[in-house]
RNA sequence: GCGCCCGUAGCUCAGCCGGAUAGAGCACCCGCCUUCUAAGCGGGUGGUCGCAGGUUCGAAUCCUGCCGGGCGCGCCA
């Protein structure tokens, strides 16, 4: 239990106690109360909001309310001072022995400081990346990618039985294309003569491999077969090799999918089809008429008939269709299914998008309410995307002449944990710039470098006792003074920020968190500067020296816990 | 025309489930540091939280309406 559940835990008991002796009328909601740092340091360690949100159900008045309160607060061993301020807040001290203790307890527990079951099992399915597969991944994959990797490992850590997914659209007009591309290019390996790759084909030289394995595997057989004949095992050929690829450049990154779903297996399987027959039972699917698209309207218009999905009904603008005129599913049509299908195996559905999808956002989610019954809670994260920046100026890329910057290009040139916690230092739902220069410079702006730098000098600090041959004694904890504890104040507010992101699916909050006590920490070993005698090692006096030592590994045991839940490895020396 | 996201200091951004005088970094100003624990340190100036209502004991936070910016809006994926 963390310290933070601890004191609400003792607050619930004082306001039994108030039932019972008549202060307080049994049975009021405690919903609003809550037990939390406040904001102002100055105000204490603790405060609690219980007079202000009780006092008018209880038909008494804050003050008075809060006194009583303060009263049986007081009583307890690790609350030092309680006082009543504002509008009735109650500030709590907690005593130096409860934050040594809380220190203790972070070396205890370790890499599980900060765990927590708030998620209590639940099972959450996190779909994220999920590229077409028609080539390599590149940098406007990479956010969505870091992301939602961060965020599965940070909801299980809060307790949560996560099931990382990539949906593969390997279904569509998109994978077609990719095999008459690599179609081109197995009579380019048997010898043809190809020329430039024509409009409308993938031209990226990923598929020249992959039009040699098709030469070896099929010899001249295709070359002047129809379509038909070679169309699908391409096709399927193809989205393998893209899919590998893929699964290559997401390792670099660090990041394995438990699950790889097919679309075209889903359409095989007859999914579509279950999800269609169901939702006209319902009467939510039904066959009409669309209106012409709002603003331009394109020239090839025309009304059709189709089988159109009731979204309306949950708040879409428009019914959407789920199947095309030539009867073969839309994209929406399927990923119905699909959600469904996840729903089916999961309690709780989160998919990470790109913003450039936040149209379709309503419309899958009226699908789910309307497959699940509105049981399954369903959250679409739209991750902004990233402009990369070289020199000051926007890198272009153009998709069309192939030349994207690829992810793997990326992690080569700064590293896979610069780009992870890069993509970590800004909420994902506002935009951001990727610099190749600054996320690699070595300055306390570079949030990536100064939290680094922070476990780094720990680190070394480790080193020089060891180096120095000081034969500590046991750390005496009492040694630690009002500096050394306010850093363990701020450290123990990690399990308190892990609950927080992971509630809000916010991973972004751990990276700040972790700027704001490497700031701290930095704080704290500068003060040696100026004074000698607020050094960690102190040659002199073996007993300080070891309880700061302490101090120090507890923080660095956060930083490594918080990094740990970014997917970024603790560094133990900047080289 | 409609939908979504955003609007917080000159700039880039935080702000936890509504909480007490709204925070950080950069920039700017003033000191310090010239060797110690390299990749500096301390302090200061700076904000009608886009605007107007509403809910509440209490709003940057929730609701409504405007204004401004970005993105999206066929049976594409």
């Amino acid at each position: 239990m963390t310290l933070f559940a601890r004191f609400a835990t003792y607050l619930n008991t004082v306001l039994d106690q108030l039932e019972q002796t008549g202060d307080l009328p049994p049975g009021l909601d405690r919903k609003g109360v809550t037990v939390e740092p406040p904001r102002d340091p100055a105000h204490g360690d603790l405060a609690t909001n219980a007079a202000m949100v009780l006092a008018k159900p209880a038909g008494t008045n804050p003050r008075a309310l809060s006194e009583k309160i303060a009263e049986r607060l007081r009583a307890i061993d690790e609350v030092a001072d309680v006082s009543v301020a504002g509008p009735g807040f109650l500030n709590m001290r907690l005593t130096d022995a409860t934050w040594r203790a809380e220190l203790a307890a972070i070396h205890a527990e370790g890499a599980d400081y900060g765990r927590s079951d708030q998620g209590q099992g639940i099972h959450v399915n996190v779909e994220y990346v999920s590229a077409n597969p028609t080539g390599p991944m590149h940098m406007g994959h990479c956010r969505g990618a870091v992301v939602g990797d961060a965020l599965a490992t940070l909801l299980e850590y809060a307790g949560h039985q996560v099931t990382r997914e990539y949906y593969i659209n390997d279904a569509g007009g998109q994978v077609d294309v990719l095999a008459r591309s690599a179609h081109l290019r197995y009579r380019e390996a048997l010898g043809e003569d190809v020329g430039a790759i024509p409009e409308g084909l993938y031209p990226g030289d990923y598929l020249v491999p992959v039009g040699q394995a098709l030469a070896a595997e099929y010899g001249d057989a295709m070359i002047a077969a129809p379509e038909s004949a070679w169309l699908a095992p391409f096709r399927q050929r193809a989205v393998a090799a893209m899919m590998d690829m893929i699964r290559a450049d997401l390792a670099l990154l660090g990041i394995h999918h438990d699950l790889f779903s097919s679309e075209a297996a889903l359409q095989a399987a007859g999914k579509p089809e279950a999800a269609e027959a169901w939702l006209r039972e319902q009467g939510l699917v039904y066959d009409g008429v669309l209106e012409a698209p709002k603003g331009e309207t394109p020239d090839d218009w025309e009304p059709v008939e189709l089988p159109l999905f009731r979204s309306t009904q949950f708040g879409d603008d428009q019914d959407r269709p789920i199947k095309k005129s030539d009867g073969s599913w839309t994209y929406f049509g399927a990923d119905l299914a699909y959600h469904y299908q996840k729903a089916q195996a999961a309690d709780q559905l989160i998919d990470i998008w790109g913003a450039d999808h936040a149209g379709t956002v309503k419309r899958i989610q009226a699908a789910v309410a309307a497959l699940t019954g509105g049981k399954t809670r369903f959250d679409v994260k739209l991750v902004q995307m990233v402009r990369l920046l070289r020199d000051g100026e926007p890198v272009k890329m153009s998709k069309r002449a192939g030349n994207f910057v690829t992810l793997a290009d990326v992690v080569e040139e700064v590293g896979k944990d610069v780009v992870r916690f890069t993509m970590l230092t800004r909420k994902a739902d506002a935009q951001m710039d990727f610099d190749f220069a600054k996320v690699v410079e070595a300055s306390k702006d570079n949030p990536v470098f100064y939290v680094q730098y922070a476990h780094a000098r720990i680190a070394s600090l480790g080193r020089k006792a060891q180096e120095a041959g000081l034969d500590l004694p046991m750390p005496d904890l009492s040694r630690l003074g009002t500096v050394e504890l306010d850093l363990v104040k701020r450290a123990a507010q990690f399990p308190r920020i892990v609950e927080a992101a992971a509630h809000n699916r916010e991973p972004h909050r751990i990276a700040f968190y972790l700027n704001d006590l490497a700031a701290a920490f930095h704080g704290w070993w500068n003060m040696g500067n100026d004074q000698p005698d607020l050094r960690v090692i102190l040659p002199n006096d073996l007993v300080t020296t070891s309880a700061r030592l302490f101090l120090s590994q507890g923080i660095g045991q956060i930083i490594r816990n918080g990094l740990a839940l970014m997917g970024v490895e603790a560094l133990s020396e900047m080289q």
